[in-house]
Order: C-alpha cells, then sequence, then structure tokens
DNA sequence: CATCCCTTGACACGACTTGTATCAAAAATT
DNA sequence: AATTTTTGATACAAGTCGTGTCAAGGGATG
C-alpha cells in the first residue's frame, strides 16, 4: 500500500492572527451566546458535557485545520455543528472529537471524503448494532460485544472512540 | 455528498479483441492449467468452490474492466490472484466477486482506493467477529449476530456477500 | 452610530489520485 | 517456429481536495 498521503503543514491563515504568536489563551472563545444546536432526539449518551463551543476560527485554530475545509465538511453532510442567532457556526467538543476523527481517516489513512463519509456512518452503525445487541442478548453478551467491537476498531486503525 | 462518480463507459481495449462481436462464449476459459493459489490458511469457509478460473483477459471481460485496473489493484495488494507456473494471473470465482465488490465500491460509493481497502478490511474483521461471537456465546446468539450484521451492511450499501 | 474584526459564500489554483494508453520483452498457445 | 497474449514500466488526462482569495454582511465595543 502506502498510500502516498498529503503531507502539508495544514497551516490555517486565514486573516492570519497572531503572527508569531501561540494560541493566546483563546480570546473570543466562551464569549459567544450559547443558542444550543438542535440537539438530536436520541443523544443522550454522552452524560450531558456541553463543555465547549467554539466559533469556526476558534475550532480550526484548535484543530489546526483551514476554516474552510470545516465549512467543506459541512456542506457535504460530514458534520453539522450549531448555529448562533446570526448563523455563525458553533462547534461542540463532540464535533471536535469528531473532526479529529476525520482528520485522522483523511490524512494518516488516506480516505476521500466518500471513504470518510462510509467510515463515519460505519462507526455509528457499529455502535447502534451493538447497543441493541446488548438489548437483546443482554449485558453479559453485551460486554463480550463489545470486547469484540473494540478489537475491529483495533485493527481497523480508528481509534477507541468510547 | 452526491460525490461526483466516474462515469465511463468503461471500455477496455487492450489488443481490442472481436470489434463488433459479443462475448464468443468464453475461449480459452477453462482450459487454463490449474496451478491452485498459495490457498490461505485459514480458508475453508467457502465450499471448495474451484468452479472458474481465469486469465486476465478473461476476467477483464466478464467484469468489464481494464486489464491495467486488475493489475494494478493487485500492485496496491487489494487482491492476490493466483498465478500458474509461467507467471500467468488466475482470478478464482472469489476474486471476480471481491473485484465487483470493489468496483461498488470505487464507482458507485465514490471511495478512492484507500477507502476500498478500508471497507474491505472492515468486511472481513466484521465475518471473522461473527465467527468468534458464534463461538463464544453460542450458534443460537450467533444467529442474532448475523442478522445484525446483515441490517449493518445494508444501511452501509454492501451487497449482502455470503 | 461608527469602526473594526470576524464569518460567510463563491470561485480558483496546485498537488495528488486513478483509470487508461502505450511500449518492449517474455511467455503461452497453435 | 510463428503468432498472440501477458507482463512490467512509464505516461497522460480527468477528477478530487485542501487551501488561498475576494467582496459582502453581521456582531461587538468604543
Amino acid at each position: 500500500m502506502t498510500q502516498q498521503r498529503r503531507v502539508q503543514t495544514r497551516r490555517q491563515t486565514e486573516s492570519s492572527p497572531v503572527p508569531g504568536q501561540e494560541i493566546p489563551s483563546r480570546p473570543a472563545d466562551t464569549s459567544i451566546s450559547p443558542a444550543r444546536r438542535p440537539e438530536t432526539p436520541g443523544d443522550d449518551d454522552a452524560m450531558m458535557q456541553m463543555e465547549g463551543v467554539y466559533i469556526i476560527s476558534v475550532a480550526a485554530r484548535i484543530l489546526d485545520m483551514h476554516p474552510q475545509t470545516l465549512r467543506k465538511y459541512e456542506r457535504l453532510g460530514l458534520i453539522r455543528p450549531g448555529r448562533t442567532l446570526g448563523m455563525l457556526r458553533l462547534y461542540s467538543t463532540e464535533d471536535i472529537r469528531k473532526l479529529r476523527l476525520i482528520r485522522h481517516l483523511s490524512d494518516d489513512m488516506g480516505l476521500n471524503l466518500a471513504g470518510v463519509e462510509f467510515a463515519l456512518a460505519a462507526v455509528q452503525n457499529l455502535l447502534t448494532m451493538q447497543q441493541r445487541l446488548t438489548a437483546r442478548l443482554g449485558p453479559e453478551a453485551g460486554e463480550q460485544v463489545r470486547e469484540e467491537l473494540d478489537l475491529l476498531f483495533q485493527s481497523l486503525n480508528l481509534p477507541v472512540d468510547h
């Protein structure tokens, strides 16, 4: 294989803020009005962690990705960040985590965006499958399923996400 | 979404044989000396079906793919066709099936080859996971796992293979 | 209200991917 | 032996994708 990856420094410089300076303790970070995102129906698995919410520039700096890349990912349906009243994108910690996975799939594993979409759907479906199986077979069998799924994720080079 | 697929007629014309003629009932099809492939160790799941073995030109015509594409797929490690004593590639029915899956992943779903590799590994690992779970939980639970896996494959647009 | 900073959407460019074409040399089949 | 096919390597055209750039508009602070 050795699928010749894109090896660029991933410097995002949209209106390059603070030239030779490291992240200046997040200026306009939490100063954004909440305006919680639509809150997808069956999504209380994560125990209500509303730690951080960032606008696109901050999220891009945290992830070291280009803001345009984040916008394109949204256009393609890979992520769905919340919006403020003024239509500004708001990236939750969950979105950040998902974006990290996307970056890993794309940069490290060489998948194109269609492949990323496939992989994300696969992970999602596998997790719900595990839940359904625990419901059908009971908690102890569900634990065995979870172990096997961990092995699966590991052998597929997917970070052991929750 | 709508990942703009390559829409070409997929006409392979390497030394264009039989210009305006349809497949002439497979001429040098089974007339190839066997020289069975290395037979991977844990691979007796398929019940010894050695139906057909084709050289690259025949395999390419059957699949309506370019011979160079098949060679490139082998160079990338996606398939491992057998070889005759003279190093000619021999494609088994299993290889043909796998190539159909690859074509579906690539053309219909828009995955690049890294994504195809990932998807193939995922399918393979899922099938072995199912076997391991049947071994750990018993045949009846294994059947439930198989049902859920079928649902999974279906929702991922993967043909319900075997 | 005015100014400044940031975001948005759209378009374009450069690097990379990928199927296909072409070639000479070797092998296979007649 | 002669002819056809395969093989390996190289090259090209079209598509993909991250990034840069631009004008226009919103939000926050004075």
